[in-house]
DNA sequence: CGTGGGCCTGTCTA
DNA sequence: ATAGACAGGCCCA
């Protein structure tokens, strides 16, 4: 299909470190979204799919979210206009609540590649395999599949002490049969407590889990490098007893994590979690390359 | 309510 | 090459 005049850029998109599972070969990107597998490519204006129709991978990749207003929203001084300038293009895809809460349990205190590399032993392990050209894929695992899990099965894909979050969090999931979707119609502060209810789930992972898959673009995660961003960039715009403090720690307390991601959400506005991929993505395409294949 | 330390293990850096 | 630091934090004392 043609993109007509809609901005987007799949290569950042899709490996700008918001979604996990997607692998780039031959100029296709392949993933499994949905419980199918399906593979992607752009070529300019040209947006070209297979096994997926039009609709769903509009929605997926976010295509009917305005990026000129959003830019124009969030775009408050020259650091963040430059990163939109930099990435533009760069899409907050809708992905599934289920696999965006448990990559995000166990992306804590891990790297990009390493976290790729749990999912993709969890996938291969629990998930089903389908092939789509000459790629064997594999579906991720239901809750059921990761309830009934053994400790060992989870160390195995290398998941450490995040082993018994997801086996906790897929448990209470699968026997009370929570609908995570349910959360779309609950306000963002609500769905956020719901969410840290969750072993595993704090403050961080929840944003994630709100912004990546839950249509909540107010989110705003606070990592080490947004983080670092806000110290760099907006250290001024922050009480001086903040800036300081922060400058001085290694990690954040949850009262801390609210200052910074309640900062995010007002001076960025109801569009924050955008300005928030953009200034992550663009402090990591500064420092070193983007860490995908 | 605020703070500090421990944590599995794969990558990255010197 | 090999050790040591660090990683898209969370939990518990």
């Amino acid at each position: 299909m043609n993109l007509d005049g809609v901005p987007l850029n799949l290569d950042v998109t899709l490996c700008c470190g918001q979604v996990f599972r997607w692998d780039k070969k031959r100029d296709w990107w392949y993933g499994v979204v949905g419980g199918k597998a399906i593979k992607v490519r752009q070529v300019n204006a040209e947006l070209d799919f297979a096994n997926a129709d039009m609709k769903f991978v509009e929605n997926y990749f976010a295509l009917d979210d305005d990026l000129q207003k959003i830019s124009c929203a969030v775009g408050r001084d020259e650091h963040i206009r430059k990163a939109l300038q930099e990435l533009w293009g760069l899409r907050i895809i809708r992905q599934d609540p289920w696999e965006c809460l448990i990559s995000y349990i166990c992306a804590t205190y891990k790297n990009i590649p390493a976290i790729k590399h749990m999912l993709m032993h969890l996938s291969r392990r629990f998930g089903e395999k389908t092939i789509l050209d000459d790629m064997e894929l594999f579906t991720f695992p239901t809750p059921e599949k990761l309830a009934n899990a053994s400790t060992k099965d989870l160390l195995e894909c290398g998941l450490g002490y995040r082993a018994k979050y997801v086996q906790e969090t897929s448990k209470r999931i699968f026997e009370s049969d929570f609908e995570l979707e349910s959360l779309r119609q609950v306000s963002y502060m609500r769905a956020k407590k719901q969410l840290c209810n969750f072993a595993g789930v704090g403050l961080k992972v929840a944003d994630c889990v709100l912004l990546f898959s839950l249509g909540k673009t107010e989110a705003f995660p606070v990592d080490r490098w947004v983080e670092r961003v806000i110290l760099n960039h907006y250290a001024t715009k922050l009480p001086r007893e903040l800036a300081q403090k922060l400058a001085r720690r290694k990690g954040l307390s949850n009262a801390d994590y609210t200052k910074l991601n309640v900062f995010g959400r007002e001076y960025f506005g109801e569009y924050a979690g955008y300005a928030q991929e953009y200034l992550y993505h663009y402090e990591r395409v500064k420092t070193q390359t983007c860490s995908d294949a």
